[in-house]
DNA sequence: CGAATCTATGTAAACGTTTTCAGTAACCGT
DNA sequence: ACGGTTACTGAAAACGTTTACATAGATTCG
């Protein structure tokens, strides 16, 4: 069928060697004979063949990426981040999504070893002890947004949940409220874990005693931070001025039940979320959020991973914790900034000050 | 390093052949050997080399998916959608992303052959030559939101943003409507063209004279629709009655223009988009839209092209369109929907009719 | 000027599988 | 008892590369 190197070899008059040696660019080769073979590769539409050549090099040029069932633009800006790395050095993404619940965690690393070089694994809900049983550890692995554990004996990546929170909720604090509202992520989550130690700390250290009514279970989705909201809007004591959801899905929801309960943002209630979604430019009024740049969090994962293969694994494990930043708003009553035009290349919008 | 066949072979005391039949189910093997042979291979900890049996059995199981630079949650839905068909299968996912701009698409597809064993391609804004020239015949191929080709060598599905606009617009007729203006996607984007002729045909099919300046530039993002917004709210004379957003995120972006300017949906302006994401529940007032399942795309491209896979690419050439339905919410001023918890499995949302 | 180094090429062994072919032993029907 | 299946297993040839080694001529060097 296809076209393989000896028969580039056979109508250019040399031996495979030498045409695998112009096609590495190794190895010195007669500029004439250079130019016949590159011309009859051309001629012929040789492309090599990849599994032959990872057979013998052990090389795939591929690195995996492993994903929980991710939904919204998280999953785009992160696959955009790590593919536009990647690809830079020449290598390929094997994606796999929803590798969550069932026992099926080991099936799919057993199904990646020997496809990649290395792997990116996303794995918020996971354990240290499940990731460590089911991930080969003769391939660098760079663990993204999980549970941090000092003994690791893989790469990390974080965003900084802890500190984007508490910043937040000292900006509120700085406003006047005394008292603040939290909607949580889902519960096993990594992210949302640190996110609720860093509104709780945050509190402790402001001298502000935590109620615990003030927190409000959540999803990461609209519809949790709408259940929150009505919750919040049907408060007869004790009800906060400000409210703080984990992500911005759920601000978005928690707005729309406030409205609809004839309640008003920022007059009535103070509103932040946090992840800063293009979307929440555009809210009524716009989102008080936190900053965090995906498509770089994907990036330096990727970076961290090449880095490990070409270091064959016997490089230095790094934890790494990405910054965030506040991006003020309309939303909080603070800051009336008017609606910018985006630039969704840099991603700088509202007033951003660092974390 | 790794542990190969013959590790497994020489342990069990038996060939490589009798190995090879019991991974893979294939010949008759003596049970008690068979269960010897398990047995070593688990405590061995063996795992077969991808690249080994590809360069053997010419199948990589892998299907590669092209993507240009999308944004948003398309992306990620098209991405679960292919995922989990491809999954049952065991197959796996080569996925490149932004595969836009400079004459690399030909390089992307070089890249990726030898590597997959079918292709998926979403190029909304390639055109049809381009892509007959790069794409290579050999593995089935499907065609994504693509420019239809009657000729096309390949597979095609697309989702029916023709009748989709074209529904849209008759339920805003039928509400009273008679001066419509549409938000207008990027210019050499294959979705946007369609919904621009459904469009404009609806008005031809109910009478209505088209005027051009009620046609309005767009880029398919918040901003975009953002700065029609304000210059729908700014007109003086001959404003429309209503808006009709070539997409959701359009939509939303007009939406704040309006009440940044003072204006009100549904009251001044009946506003409705295309796509129905997610977040158009909760906008204020909630959305009305053309729902597309992006997941069920994914899912019946990949079945395509598993399908071409199996009749090893001499399968009838079929172009599928995917039916789209009308989701009346508020913003139209038709259908006080009260905001419903949101099923994301099935995306089902406010009122649907078929569209 | 012989030895050593370099340049350009070819030969052939590996890489880890699957699969064809062949072989042995047991069984079946006549 | 014997040819013909059948069940099981092994030997070895592929698959398409890369690369260590070999070779032969040209150049350099002491």
């Amino acid at each position: 069928m296809s076209v393989t190197i000896k028969d580039v070899a056979r109508t250019a008059r040399v031996s495979v060697a030498t045409v695998s040696r112009v096609l590495n660019g190794k190895g010195p080769v007669l500029e004439t004979t250079r130019a016949r073979i590159q011309s009859t590769v051309e001629s012929l539409g040789y492309v090599p063949h990849g599994a032959a050549r990872s057979l013998i090099t052990r090389r795939t040029n591929t690195i995996g990426v492993l994903l929980p069932d991710i939904y919204g633009e998280f999953f785009s800006e992160l696959i955009r981040g790590i593919d536009a790395a990647v690809r830079r050095v020449g290598f390929h993404l094997l994606v796999s999504s929803s590798h969550g619940e069932r026992g099926e965690t080991g099936a799919v690393f057993r199904a990646m070893r020997g496809r990649v070089d290395g792997l990116i694994v996303l794995s918020p809900d996971l354990s240290v002890p499940v990731l460590r049983a089911s991930i080969p550890e003769s391939i660098p692995v760079v663990l993204v947004n999980s549970p941090s554990d000092a003994t690791s004996p893989f790469d990390l990546i974080n965003i900084d949940n802890y500190n984007g929170a508490f910043t937040m909720v000292r900006h509120l604090h700085s406003l006047g409220h005394q008292r603040i509202a939290f909607v949580r992520g889902p519960s096993p989550n990594v992210d949302a874990a640190e996110r609720l130690r860093g509104y709780r700390e945050a509190l402790r250290a402001l001298g502000i005693a935590p109620f615990d009514d003030v927190e409000f279970p959540g999803n990461f989705r609209e519809d949790g931070g709408y259940g929150a909201g009505q919750r919040i809007a049907n408060m007869s004591s004790g009800a906060p001025t400000a409210i703080f959801a984990a992500n911005d899905a759920m601000a978005i929801g928690c707005l729309a039940a406030l409205r609809d309960a004839g309640r008003s943002v920022p007059e009535d209630f103070a509103l932040a979320g946090f992840d800063d979604i293009p979307i929440g430019i555009f809210t009524a009024p716009p989102l008080t959020s936190v900053h965090v740049s995906i498509a770089e969090l994907g990036g330096s994962a990727a970076d961290r991973v090449l880095h490990g293969i070409r270091l064959e694994n016997a490089h230095k494990r790094m934890h790494l914790t990405l910054p965030t930043t506040l991006v003020v708003r309309e939303s909080c009553g603070s800051a009336p900034t008017p609606r910018e035009n985006r630039d969704p290349s840099n991603g700088i919008n509202g007033r951003r000050r660092d974390a």
